[in-house]
DNA sequence: CGCAATTAGTTGCATTGACAACCATATAGG
DNA sequence: CCTATATGGTTGTCAATGCAACTAATTGCG
C-alpha cells in the first residue's frame, strides 16, 4: 500500500516554494481588493513603483527596474498605466536624451498620506497573532531563500 | 533631519509581503528557465496542475481551481494550453454534462518520471544552507499568514 | 411538472511578466 | 573622426490572472 506522505501532493505542500507562492497570491488580490475598495484602479506593481517614488522621485526608468527587480519592458509599461491615471510624469533628461525621468506628479504625491494608513492596517492584519520571533525568523529566512535562488 | 528608517522604502523591505513577492518573482522566473533548459515549454502554473494530475487523475476543472486556488478562466485557459502541449485531454463526465474531466494523457504522466528529479534539485538549492529549524519555523509562518488574508 | 436560481465552464478585456527584437543615443577603440 | 558596441527605452507575442459577462446544464422550490 502507498504511503500517503510519499504522494506528490503532499511533497508540494511541504515545499517552501509551495507556501510562498501560495501567500503571495493571496497578497497580490487582497492588495488589489483593498485599493479597489478604497475606490482606486491600482494594481499591487504599480503601488511597488509608487512607493519607491515617494522614496526618491526624478529616477530613470533603469534605476526603478533595479531597486523592483522588474525588467524594461514591464516598468515601462506599468509607467504608461501610471501615466495614464496621472499619477507620474515622464521628463527628459537633460544629460542624456535615451533616459527619461519618472516624477511623481502633486496627485502621485498625495496619494501617500491616503495609502500609507491602508497599506500598514493591511500589513497588521497580515502579520497578526504571529510571534515576533517568527516573524524575525520569517524574514531572514526568505532573505537566504532569496541569496539561494539569485 | 528625517530619519533614514522611517523612509518607506526601508519599512517596505521590513515587510515579510515585501520578501514573500520577492521571492515568489524569483521563483517564477527559475522555475520557467529549469523547464526551458530541459527543453520543456512548460509554465510554473502548467506544473502545479501537472502535480495534481499527477496525484489524482481525472479531476474536473471546478475540482483544479479548488486545489490550485485558481479561478474559473484561469484554469480553464492553463488546460487549453496543456492540452494544446498534449498533456492532457478534456473528456465529457457520464453523470452532469456541464463538467469536464481532465485525464493525463501518456505523454502528461510520462512527464513526471522526467521533471519530478528536477525540481528536487531545484528545492534542495532553494533551502540549501538553511538550518531545517529555520524552514520549519517559516513553513508555519507561511501558512498561518495565508490564514490571515484568507 | 415548470420555472427560478445555481453551477460548470468559456470568452472578453486589461494588466503583469518572460522574452526577443527593435530604435535611438551614447561611448569606446582604432 | 567614425564605426562598432553598449545602453535606455519601446513594441510585439504569448501566458497568467482579476473581473464581469455569458452559455449551457442542473437543481430546487412551489
Amino acid at each position: 500500500m502507498r504511503d500517503q506522505f510519499t504522494d506528490h501532493g503532499i511533497v508540494l505542500e511541504r515545499a517552501l516554494a509551495f507556501w510562498v507562492q501560495r501567500v503571495q497570491a493571496q497578497l497580490r488580490t487582497q492588495t488589489y481588493r483593498i485599493f479597489r475598495e478604497a475606490g482606486l484602479s491600482m494594481t499591487p506593481e504599480q503601488w511597488a513603483v509608487l512607493v519607491r517614488l515617494w522614496e526618491r522621485s526624478d529616477m530613470t526608468q533603469t534605476e526603478l527596474c533595479d531597486t523592483t527587480l522588474k525588467d524594461k519592458p514591464t516598468i515601462s509599461r506599468i509607467l504608461d498605466g501610471m501615466e495614464k491615471q496621472g499619477w507620474v510624469a515622464r521628463h527628459a533628461d537633460p544629460q542624456d536624451a535615451r533616459t527619461r525621468r519618472v516624477r511623481l506628479t502633486r496627485s502621485g504625491r498625495a496619494l501617500e498620506a491616503r495609502l500609507m494608513p491602508l497599506v500598514q492596517g493591511f500589513v497588521a492584519d497580515f502579520e497578526r497573532g504571529i510571534p515576533e520571533a517568527d516573524l524575525a525568523v520569517t524574514r531572514r529566512t526568505l532573505m537566504r531563500l532569496f541569496d539561494n535562488i539569485s
